[in-house]
DNA sequence: TTGAAAGCGTTACCAC
DNA sequence: GTGGTAACGCTTTCAA
């Protein structure tokens, strides 16, 4: 039987109540006495019981503020799945999820939102944002004033986030090429359309592709890269236009969005399965082309794992009176073909 | 706030306890109290709160059996992760995990084994057994008995069990040829190596493989087909003995265990990435081929995910007295090559 | 600065 | 048959 808040008092001739404001950190309590009980409850080996925290707590039950620049992009409903099975799941443990979604990447906009979910009395984060100055300024604000933020699916590096839950790009990249170089042993000439060389991510897939591909001495020219910026319109323009500009085009490694405008055009000039085409994510788009045979493969990220395990580990860390630091969770990269899509 | 037995009694009219008795089907109750207290906890939404259960039955905590035939055999010890990573994560609410392991497959031990878990006082099960008549019959006894079995790994067809964790082994098949057909396209001469042909899953692996096979219009000849026996020392003789009768073999499918003695004969007859080789499962020996490019890629089955997601549902099964049926839990089919073995 | 007690939702047990 | 009460481990509040 694991020891109990009873069992220290006992031992240290005190009362449950004195334990619990020594282990809570709260004041009113002689220094010799606070350290005595902290040193028995060390020696015992106290972690406390989830289960009688929770009953205890019911009153105010653990609000947990969830933010994803989500608003059209499909990928993220995944992310907010994850979020929902794991409030169904925990509710009954007193945790509740205030959701938060914008359009886009505008910082201002994102901590207009961020600020109202903490406004809402949540106690804790998990945020998809944007790794800005500014962002990282103010996220360490809420940090600092008690408020643990989890990094989902983009990192915010040198915040004092509690930890990052999300994928490791750089890896998609390389099993992108990877895959692409089971494939084919001919020389490559490549168009590259990524989303936005101003997201990180894409970037760090991008340099994972492209070193594999040195690596593996996979012969390949890089005919073309450009931004789909998330439009296809706007992608299947620019693709049409350099598919026609360079018929030597034999591979096309779509990095982020835009993937419905990109494969319009491949169908349209009649090159479907005469090109390579690979793409990230498994959502409906991508899913879509894949059994039709026009993309080859995609990688994902587990999203959903993304959302779940964002909450699972706050759970955790509020139920062991903040000391059991998460570690970052890194998603599988999955390879998805035509015949696993699941 | 959700409904509480307490709510309940006061609408009712009774006590605690009775509602308690109730809900619970416990006797001593008029009949037509039994049904109107029923008819309020429907009417209210009763759903019971896990955490009070937890509290109050902390002196006889939920006892899991976990069966696993895995002496000898890696794969299994991942499952048994999962199983560990469930008891961790559920300690503190009441639950404890007894495992048991053979090697091999003798129904009359397996069936010993499980016995012995009963007879130590598990409430519930998770097994990975052989599907023959004479284990479904003793399982379907416990069942009967109020054991609930779940299946990890091995469905137990026409049972009673609780719920299927595990693969989709044809999936798992289809996948090996979808991609294999992704990589070439010559005639395929295949060298099938298969675990043991009474195995229900490596035959599945095999027919959803022959069958996409056909499907993708691949053309292909089975040159040879031979059981491992999960025998490192046979497979590499056996193996040697169809490489050397038949050098025109361009694909190795190895479907199940003898990884090692298969890719050893590979190797000695200097036939490494000569030929195309798959795999399934991801252990060490795979991963370790699959890194040296002896094998192309693996198939994985996510076993860790198996152990833990039978553990949970058995637990969420109890702690709503039995209402929340599980549903099966397909694990996904995982292509792991050289960059994203994780 | 400390102790005592009530209460969270459930179950088990004893008394009526 | 039914109601009342103690107990599970913890937090909170009130009293000393």
């Amino acid at each position: 039987m694991a020891v109990t808040i009873r069992q220290i008092a006992v031992v240290a001739g005190v009362s449950r109540g004195t334990v619990d404001r020594v282990l809570h950190n709260r004041p009113g309590v002689k220094p010799e006495i606070a350290e005595h009980v902290r040193k028995i409850s060390q020696d015992l080996g106290y972690e406390p019981n989830r289960a009688g925290k929770i009953l205890a707590a019911r009153k105010q039950p653990l609000k947990i503020g969830c933010f994803l620049p989500g608003v059209g992009n499909p990928f993220f409903s995944d992310v907010m799945k994850g979020f929902r099975r794991a409030e169904a799941e925990f509710s009954d443990f007193g945790i509740t999820i205030e959701l938060s979604e914008v359009k886009g990447y505008d910082v201002r906009v994102h901590i207009k939102a961020i600020k109202e979910l903490v406004a809402s009395g949540c106690q804790a984060l998990c945020v998809s944002t944007i790794d800005t100055p500014e962002m990282r300024e103010y996220l360490d604000g809420l940090i600092q004033s008690g408020i643990p933020v989890v990094a989902v699916n983009t990192d915010l590096s040198k915040t004092k986030r509690l930890c990052y839950v999300g994928c490791d790009y750089v890896e998609a990249g390389r099993t992108a090429a990877g895959l692409l170089s089971l494939m084919t042993t001919e020389q490559l000439n490549l168009l590259i359309i990524t989303g936005s060389l101003k997201m990180k991510g894409h970037n760090e897939r991008i340099r994972g592709f492209s070193r594999t591909l040195r690596e593996k001495k996979v012969p390949y020219k890089l005919v073309e890269v450009f931004e789909s910026l998330d439009n296809d319109d706007h992608a299947y323009q620019k693709t049409l236009e350099a598919l026609q500009a360079h018929p030597e085009i034999n591979c096309v490694y779509i990095v982020a969005a835009g993937v419905a405008g990109i494969c319009r055009a491949i169908q349209e000039l009649g090159l479907e399965r005469k090109l390579h085409v690979l793409s990230h994510d498994q959502i409906e788009v991508t899913c879509q082309l894949v059994r039709e045979g026009v993309i080859d493969f995609t990688i994902g990220q587990e999203p959903e794992e993304q959302g779940y395990r964002s909450i699972q580990p706050l759970f955790n860390y509020f139920m062991s009176d903040r000391r059991s630091v998460p570690d970052d969770y890194i998603t599988n990269t999955v390879i998805k073909i035509k015949e696993n899509l699941s």
